[in-house]
DNA sequence: TGAGTTACTATTAAATTTAATAGTAACTTG
DNA sequence: CAAGTTACTATTAAATTTAATAGTAACTCA
């Protein structure tokens, strides 16, 4: 998704909202610390095959400049960085959950493959 | 937002729904058509500030291929074509009226400016 | 002592999206 | 008769996102 550098550039909150948690990462992100609550960087990394690290943790820094997500640092070596949902960041989950299951019907609807399938989210491939 | 070729490469529907109308254009285009009801090309156009020819029809191609928008064609001179939203299209509305409030709720909470206006959308800078 | 762990950053390249520009047929209006 | 309208397509370029790869400090474990 396109996330203009200006404020000036979005012209609604329809649009600045999806630079908050649309796009291909993001939601991601959002519904893995939904599901499992605190995690450190690491295993962020493993729940997501296929990131790389200068995505994940670019993505994970716009998260926290927009107050999604939490960071928490402890001095110790190697080092530990967790990672959770803010309040902000929690309100979030329930619209993902609506996107989520309207989406899954209408493909259900269309479609005969059950691709559609995650762990990640609340879609098991059978919701009414 | 990126979109995948092949649907193998999405991974639940959350990201499938996610392509169907996040990213920059296909939510705007939903709200003109939600708002106008029905409209003809060069009337969107103008509706939307700053959209090209190319980048207009490539968007509404994929909005017609994911059922969302309907396309009229009359066999007139010069020509015209309608476009609507579908069922399908009309039930994604509620969505993105939950996302546009749920952004300018939060806005409003975190800025003074009031850059976040729009006549697109059902927000007017001052929900509650 | 060497390899592994951790949470990153930096750099470069590939892929994708968005923008800019020009062109088209066949009519209508001035 | 020239210019404007309509709904596009085609092409090229610019901007942005995503990916691939390598490197880092300071410890622990074998």
């Amino acid at each position: 998704m396109y996330k203009p550098k200006l404020e000036k550039e979005i012209r609604c909150p329809l649009e600045y909202g999806l630079t908050l948690f649309g796009g291909k990462w993001k939601s991601r992100i959002i519904c893995v610390l939904a599901e499992k609550g605190t995690l450190r960087y690491s295993s962020i990394r493993k729940e997501m095959a296929n990131i790389t690290d200068a995505v994940l943790a670019a993505t994970l820094k716009e998260l926290i400049m927009d107050d999604i997500v939490k960071r928490q640092q402890f001095d110790e070596i190697p080092p530990r960085v967790e990672y959770c949902l803010t309040e902000k960041g929690l309100s979030v989950v329930p619209i993902l959950q609506t996107i989520c299951k309207w989406s899954g019907a209408y493909h259900k609807e269309n479609s005969e493959n059950t691709l559609l399938q995650c762990q990640k989210c609340d879609y098991n491939g059978s919701m009414e």
